[in-house]
DNA sequence: ATACTAATGATAACCATTTTCATTATGTGT
DNA sequence: ACACATAATGAAAATGGTTATCATTAGTAT
């Protein structure tokens, strides 16, 4: 199923009916921009784009709306450093849409991949299993980030000397 | 060299000196505080405990002078998701002192651990480099953290069943 | 339709972090 | 030691993302 199905589908409506959520215009709306966004949006983000199209929808219920959603699973929360969070899709069928970030520290750009996501989940998940065992902490999650110089930065760096 | 023979010795003046910073009380006061820290320390908790020592040295420069230190990559900066970053000392030789996280996300408690922590480095630095070349990105840091409930909130939750 | 209750928007509050600016302390050249 | 240039500091205020309050509105089971 692709994200764009989602929206207006019975998809949405099952999951937060199942968690005794109602099911409203402006959490359809705040998906919606999500599923279609392509970069890593902020609140503020996703209050300008959900504003535009029903604008009466505040960024109260957007930040409310988040935060059921994160922990509904169906969103990821990060935060890159730049002191607002960011939110993504969580990946809909096992595997699909996961991916790892690369993020700029200097002019905080994030960069997806999910090469190399292989190995990396293979030997995360072995190491998860030692870590339950031998802390009893149950994992449901991991998050993994590269911190750097994206070419850009780097490139600045360089002719500055 | 250990941690607390830092304190006091040539060896943060020299660091500090190097980078073009000057060498001040409160600057050794607060690296102190955090090398013999065993827990990770918000900046209000390393305000509170340097200021029963040093009563004249600021909030306001404890901000500044973790901000110089992390950029001096002395210290890391983390964010654990409840709204406040925490501070840990940097690994002082090779691979000494690194570990990474286990976060419950009920109560916050943080876990460090380093077993496993070879293996992950190792593939991370296999991943590092392919990711480095394709998409020219300087790698300088990593994290890694797990997420989920640890032993006490899980048997909380259980009973709550 | 009705009633019960969750969801909402506007506003204010919160709170970690930054900025401002006048004062003080540090390192350097003498 | 001394003085000078300038970085560092503290107090206070500002900033800005996020959360709480509360009266109103809207979804849902009956």
């Amino acid at each position: 199923m692709h994200m764009r199905n989602r929206i207006g589908s019975p998809w949405l409506k099952g999951r937060l009916r199942c968690c005794g959520y109602k099911i409203t215009i402006g959490r359809e709306a705040i998906l919606d921009v999500i599923s279609k966004a392509d970069t890593h949006l902020s609140a503020e983000d996703i209050y300008i784009k959900v504003h535009s199209m029903c604008p009466n929808i505040g960024l109260t219920t957007v930040y409310r709306t988040l935060e059921i959603m994160v922990k509904m699973r169906l969103l990821h929360k990060f935060d890159f450093g730049d002191g607002r969070a960011r939110y993504e899709i969580a990946k809909s069928e096992e595997g699909e849409n996961h991916h790892h970030h690369l993020v700029c520290t200097n002019c905080n750009r994030v960069i997806d991949y999910n090469d190399f996501i292989d190995e990396e989940v293979r030997l995360l998940k072995e190491t998860e299993k030692g870590l339950s065992r031998k802390y009893n902490f149950k994992i449901t999650n991991h998050l993994i980030q590269f911190y750097g110089l994206c070419e850009k930065c780097e490139n600045l760096r360089i002719k500055r000397k």
